[in-house]
DNA sequence: ATTAGCACTCGAAAGTAGAGAGTGCTAACA
DNA sequence: TGTTAGCACTCTCTACTTTCGAGTGCTAAT
């Protein structure tokens, strides 16, 4: 457990070079207001904090910094949510000010936290494992060609165009999709390929023609992307951090960005509530030198989606965490408003 | 008019920047196997081509870099594309072998694009200018929550959650669907809010309870995102070019494209067939040092889209250019094949 | 326990020297 | 007359040195 005063210059030191980014010396601790100590007392007091993994040097003679263990103790122990509600009402206003669509919602929240906190957002789109489907529509465009349209409960549309195998008749398009829609309807969404095999195959052979080629035509239709809507905004953000001189660095950044399937896994685990994770404590290699903070949105008892943050291990951690915090309830709230009342 | 000789070591120096980014001495390329001149033969010519605003000096002893005016006379005189047979196909199995959905193909066609050379694409979606209206639907989620979906008849969809206001009966809704279809199918995307003043609003009159708020909802329902699909890939690849050792440079860059608005602006107005724009002849303060290749795809008579290439000015023009024609061909074939037959 | 003083360390910035690549010009050559 | 060899000159790039200052740890005094 650590002192008053050790816990007062460890928090004043983090403080101070999450926004100078600079290693910190004995006496610029010395000169603050709050701290009536010289120069050489907050050396020791620094010593100590060094011996105990929360500081680290650069050099034997340069100023401190915070070691990730001292970010993590600062983030357990000092941070009291001082909330900024000058911030958190723009992101209030914004969001109800375009209650329009759903996916919308999300992108523009990943764009105004982006804005506020300077660093790179990625927001995990809906996670559907718990919706059903709701409707399914085959519009055929031209005789070669069709449109498939699924909707779930909740309020996800999934579409593709699909080019229609010859031998298929059209006439056949409507039974089908009276078949589907009586068998499918209300069916889990990760279901759907099971119950058409099971429940409608045998439908298909009394009512259709070419109900074999039907059968794979529509297996490829109802293939439900699993893949995640994945939205990154603020990308270059990243770039003011003053630890970004290097292009290799950015360069290693923005590849790592670019790798969608990576970026998912990385999300799509996290549990509820709100999580930082700094540095090495990263399971990907690639942001072992960045914090990544998540926090989940939901719906009724479905998780839904998550928020994240990614910028330096030197992150604006208080106003970072307010802000998220209340972003994800904001949406929580949001969403229920939206989709299930 | 310049003469052959001229032209060849132009070529020569310009091919040879274009890979290696550095200026090219004299002695490097009376070296080359191609040119049985002197060091000192070609020190005249290349006098003569830096006198004509071909070539420039990065400094009074430096070897010579191409101008702008000599990448521009490089595009318009010297390059006879030269088809590499292997990259195009790599190209064409990758979009045949992955007829699915039409916004997919063209997603997929800008990171290969991407991919064979090292650019950043951009890619900018159909424009539904000419297209119909195919279908319209409004699924009711919830009391209080509908999914409006459109779909026109090049097969593009749109879909948006919308809440119902109080006070409209739900009952209503299966009524507004058939009006909405037997008056708005086949009317130009374009015109749809005209028509549906003239002709429906009368109809609701006679048969919706609260036409009025029904009308005002569905005008915001059938309010047609004119914003077009704009995709970017291989953003990061652009970091791989020795021209950007300086972070002023990147964030300059990754900010202007981020501001999606710029960026339709710059490729919207483009003509049909290919356009190279070098340096400061684009007419956008941001990327007067790059230069930007459009070329358009097309279905039948319609203009659909925009695929562009953003790179340095030094940028390898022979091949970008051969593998742009050939992928909006592909492409054009392809949708008019999946759309149109 | 706290602080002032001091010698020491190290990195960042500025200055210096030399090497190398390249040029333009002149004079010789085919 | 066009081409080439030779040479003095220019400028950048790199490596090395020097200097400066911020900061430390230790010791002795308060």
């Amino acid at each position: 457990m650590l002192t008053e005063r050790q816990l007062l210059i460890l928090e004043t030191i983090i403080d101070d070079f999450i926004h100078t980014a600079h290693p910190i010396g004995s006496r610029a601790i010395s000169t603050k207001e709050s701290i009536n100590l010289s120069a050489a007392t907050v050396r020791n007091v620094m010593a100590d904090l060094e011996e105990l993994d929360l500081l680290e040097k650069t050099h034997s003679s340069s100023g401190r910094i915070p070691s990730e263990k001292g970010y993590r103790y600062y983030v357990d122990h000092v941070i009291s949510p001082t909330i900024k509600e000058r911030e958190i009402n723009i992101i209030k206003n914004i969001i109800q000010d375009n209650i329009i669509e759903f996916e919308h919602i999300v992108q523009l929240s990943a764009e105004v936290l982006s804005q506020l906190t300077n660093y790179t957002t990625i927001i995990l789109g809906p996670n559907e494992v718990d919706a059903t489907l709701k409707q399914i529509q085959l519009i055929t465009l031209s005789s070669q060609t069709a449109v498939a349209i699924l909707v779930t409960s909740t309020g996800h549309v999934e579409h593709k165009s699909i080019p229609i195998p010859k031998g298929i008749d059209v006439s056949d398009f409507e039974k089908m999709v009276n078949i589907l829609n009586d068998r499918l309807v209300g069916v889990p969404i990760v279901n759907l390929a099971h119950t058409l095999k099971t429940e409608v195959y045998e439908l298909m052979k009394k009512h259709i023609k070419e109900y074999k080629l039907m059968y794979e035509y529509i297996k490829s239709v109802i293939r439900y992307d699993e893949q995640a809507k994945l939205y990154v905004g603020g990308q270059s953000n990243i770039l003011i951090q003053p630890e970004f001189k290097d292009v290799d660095k950015i360069y290693e950044f923005f590849t790592m960005l670019e790798d969608e399937a990576e970026i998912i896994k990385l999300l799509a685990n996290q549990h509820d509530g709100l999580k930082v994770t700094i540095g090495n404590e990263n399971e990907i290699e690639a942001i072992k030198n960045f914090t990544l903070i998540t926090s989940t949105y939901k719906l009724g008892m479905n998780q839904l989606g998550t928020i994240a943050l990614l910028g330096p291990t030197r992150m604006e951690y208080r106003k970072v965490i307010t802000l998220l915090k209340s972003l994800s309830n904001e949406m929580t709230d949001l969403l229920y408003l939206t989709l299930n009342k």
